[in-house]
DNA sequence: CCGCACATACCGACTGGTTAGTCTGTCCCT
DNA sequence: AGGGACAGACTAACCAGTCGGTATGTGCGG
């Protein structure tokens, strides 16, 4: 624990994994060079090879953190004790919010993905499946209780829902006119509206 | 017209522009380099930059075409003789079945858009602002008469709607389940009975 | 109807610059 | 004195774009 915190008050792994991310949701993974990077974060390469084994392996950690963020509060909300139109609402909601408060995370995610080896790639498609059927499983629960209709699949319906978390990164701005909670309760309405039976 | 179309039946420009295409769509615009895309298409690189300024205009070309093809198609529906839920609903169907039939120009046009130079970059969110725009005031038009709920802010419906046809390219497959216009019909149904007043 | 001038359509070696990752060394804490 | 935490020069591989060259066709004066 030498020089780990080194001028900083944050420890240099945080600081180059925060960095590389604000880098990389701002110009690309392939644009953004391990020597900017380091840079960025008053470091060197020295630094960064000791605690990462590649640049790749920067960009996995990102996905790891939002997806372990993403899977917990999913498992909250969708197990919470209220009635299941309730708690899609609020799952739904919910990933709007955390998705524009990380929005950089979410740009990342959905721009680059395609960049990591096969191997990470499956991994980390893997993950994003438990998530999604989740999810879905909670619309499933609705419809059979004949709360939401069936005439649209629930993987569709997910994707739909998803599609528009997605977008987010590409068009919501934090000085336009809507709060992340406002924006939520749109979305989330409107997954609520199409869903009713 | 000398060697023009040497040994194959289509021209070398667009043969070079249709290479492009599925390469960046493949492996992301950074990851493809010029020299893959001219031996791919059988050609070298003298010949790419005898049509093509720089690589970047193999991009710009391939937005281009998606813009004005999706552009006329949006017109003409909106356009149409018919009450207004249903050109509403004719359109986003349409775009939907477009998207899925021009996957690769989809995948290329959502996640290398930020690979552009910032003129070009401009230049591109003006046409899509267009779109953007013309789909909107169909909404308008419809929460205006009375036909949609005015909940929502129109704007975000339209970011509601693109967003899942933006994802198409992150999950459809065509080997799937579902047909391009049954999975049109599922998410233009989705569209409508969220903004059925 | 010939042959010369010029243009278009390419070829492919080369250049200048960039990049991820390595490796040897140094400093400081325990 | 030994090891964790870095520093920073170095390397090997690429890559976009250039440039001088070649081949094929086209218009035109004689």
């Amino acid at each position: 624990m030498a020089r780990t915190t080194d001028g900083n008050g944050t420890p240099v792994p945080q600081r180059l994994l925060a960095t590389a991310t604000r880098l990389f949701a701002e110009q690309g993974y392939d644009r953004t060079s391990v020597q900017e990077i380091v840079e960025a974060a008053g470091v060197t390469k020295g630094a960064l090879y000791h605690y990462f084994g590649s640049k790749e392996d920067l960009l996995q950690e990102v996905y790891a953190r939002v997806l372990r963020l993403q899977q917990e509060r999913l498992d909250a909300f969708a197990g919470a004790d209220a009635p299941v139109d309730q708690r899609l609402r609020d799952a739904a909601a919910d990933v709007v919010v955390t998705t524009i408060e990380n929005l950089d995370d979410a740009s990342i995610f959905f721009r680059s993905m395609h960049h990591l080896s096969p191997e990470k790639n499956k991994q980390v498609r893997a993950e994003r499946r438990r998530y999604h059927e989740r999810f879905r499983a909670l619309i499933e629960e609705g419809q059979a209780e004949g709360v939401f209709s069936t005439a649209t699949p629930a993987d569709l319906v997910v994707d739909y829902h998803f599609g528009s978390v997605h977008h987010l990164s590409t068009w919501y701005r934090p000085d336009g006119p809507l709060s992340p909670q406002q924006v939520a309760e749109h979305l989330a309405d409107l997954l609520l509206r199409a869903l009713r039976a």
